[in-house]
DNA sequence: GGGTATCTCCTAAAATCTTCGTAGATCCTC
DNA sequence: GAGGATCTACGAAGATTTTAGGAGATACCC
């Protein structure tokens, strides 16, 4: 009895591959308004990740099928894209599916283990404080 | 011309795939010392992912081939493996890949977006203050 | 010591990821 | 409107991940 294949944790459309993130993150960055696959095939080629054309088009194909991008007839031939999924939204996704598999879904031993392990110089660390310091006080404010 | 296949960003052993993390998690926490396919087999099972004996041998194959497991001949039948990379270090290993993924390779942004999307109540927040201070206040002693 | 349980080794197979080529449609240019 | 360029659709191939079965070796019990 072999189950149709559903990794756990993994529902929803979370996490996405290397390559369908950096598709996603060429795709973010061509602000504003749609994309063509042409668009994103520069734009990594600019970034140093050459690929196909077509490629890229299976990518942003496969993206499409997982309801991460939307695309309609451009004017002219070639399709143009859209994201459905915000970067931020995609980014708190993705950072809730890291934190589940590595912090047992808890956000603040991540920040330990990352102040642990310096990866906050003096200047970081000052700064993050006073970040933290200027929420507290939005909380203040709401109340 | 098709290389060897190595995804960039993939070096050095970083990045364990879901099982492979949690078979090793099995293993950091049957703690102490050295555990057997069965150990692991049994504390899969325990945190209700089970598995046949065989899958998880192969696992710890494939963990130990990618340099994450050592093993040696137990007292008796089965062989007895040790992790060869603590949880630490691979926590430290695995977030660095994915702050490098997600977040340009920064920490300070990803707790900036754990603070902007509300991951932390109130009372992490203080908690986090404060950890952060007495962070500052260690640097200050160590001058 | 013979039987049973257990373990290792090898093999396999389905799903996913990354990569791209070919075939055929379509648009733009002259 | 013919030719070339470009685009989409489809499919395939190699690597990896996750899953497990079977063959044969080995240890343990009585």
């Amino acid at each position: 009895m072999t189950q149709p294949h559903e990794r756990p944790g993994r529902g929803k459309g979370k996490r996405l591959t290397d390559l369908e993130l950096e598709i996603m993150q060429a795709i973010w960055s061509l602000h504003p308004g749609p994309s063509t696959v042409r668009d994103v095939v520069e734009s990594l080629e600019k970034a140093g990740h050459p690929l196909a054309y077509t490629t890229v088009q299976t990518m942003m194909t496969i993206l499409k099928r997982k309801g991460m991008l939307t695309s309609e007839r451009g004017p002219g031939r070639a399709h143009v894209y859209r994201a459905r999924i915000s970067r931020s939204e995609a980014t708190s996704s993705m950072t809730e599916d890291f934190l589940t598999r590595l912090f047992g879904g808890e956000a603040k031993p991540l920040v330990a283990h990352l102040i642990d392990q310096g990866s906050f110089d003096h200047e970081q660390l000052v700064e993050l404080k006073r970040l933290i310091e200027s929420h507290l006080s939005d909380e203040e404010e709401e109340r």
